[in-house]
DNA sequence: GCAAGATTGATGCAGATGCATCGAATGGGG
DNA sequence: CCCCATTCGATGCATCTGCATCAATCTTGC
């Protein structure tokens, strides 16, 4: 029952763990060096702003974002701070509260998307066809579901294309 | 030329950030489980043990392992604590160093192995078949090379199978 | 209706990281 | 030979993260 990992294997798991920090290295450099935001930020407001009425329990948004609870917590103290979010009070459950993403959240999500997507493409899109980013897709996939409980949210994650404005 | 990312490049970045840091979560988890530092101790260790004579110049292993350098810094600071590596001086630079690693180094590298293949197999290998791992690989390296200046290192990044004993 | 347990979200603290900068040493012109 | 740009490695500081724990509230079982 116990085999030891292929060698397969482990090279594979080493380029994942390899090839996603640089790539995402690069990515949040780019942002960073337009002036942005980290990424968690971005997709935070994402989230929010596909909410129904662009607001969400933190523990929603949480489970969203596969981040720790306190995370979450410190996460939505800082968008707060700087006016991309505020706190409403939530009445069903006292004990909770909903964060509700404001105008300016609503641009600078956009405009975020802008760097982003560009960034995407410069770093993924130009070095796959779309074949074979669905290939890759679809073999990430295997590997992402249970470990533990996986909840790989709906799929989409990023805006359709060019939504600012 | 400024094309926006297809959607099959970005649901492929999405899930190369998600399943990764999913993934790597796991291992983690599992090696702190079972009473291990950090991953980063295992990939320093094992490139100084895979070093000509165990030793290696900080700024080597920072090359290595593509973290910055005050990184690196108190990386060595934590092993050299801890009696899994020594500092030893550097006549041909006097400026730089060498670090070499120790006994107790090159057992907790072997150690940390043995729990650091068997999450690889958990969490890897057991939902790959060796083809889909080579495919897998294959898409990654296309994305690793040339962000700015990637050097993946050589390839082999684990001991040969079962190096414990 | 109530006590026990679970859930929500915040926070104090220790340790880690990012950034800028520093001092020391090297190496290359002129 | 000397100066200057560069490389090596360390570190002060602010921020961020992980962990444990807290208080408040909700839910469940009796």
């Amino acid at each position: 029952m116990k085999r030891k990992p292929s060698t397969e294997a482990t090279s594979a798991w080493i380029r994942l763990m390899r090839v996603q920090s640089r790539v995402l290295d690069c990515v949040e450099q780019d942002l960073k060096k337009a002036g942005f935001p980290p990424l968690a930020w971005y997709d935070a407001l994402l989230e929010l702003s596909r909410a129904p009425s662009g607001e969400l329990r933190p523990v929603e948004l949480e489970r969203q974002m596969l981040i720790p609870q306190y995370s979450t917590s410190r996460l939505i103290d800082r968008l707060v701070d700087e006016g991309l979010a505020c706190r409403r009070e939530c009445k069903i459950d006292k004990r909770g509260q909903f964060v509700e993403i404001t105008e300016a959240g609503r641009e600078l999500q956009k405009r975020m998307w802008g760097a982003y997507s560009a960034a995407i493409e410069k770093y993924v899109g130009s070095k796959l066809s779309d074949a074979d980013a669905v290939k890759l897709s679809g073999l990430l996939d295997r590997l992402g579901c249970s470990c533990g409980e996986m909840k790989l949210p709906p799929i989409v994650h990023a805006n359709e294309t060019t939504p600012s404005r």
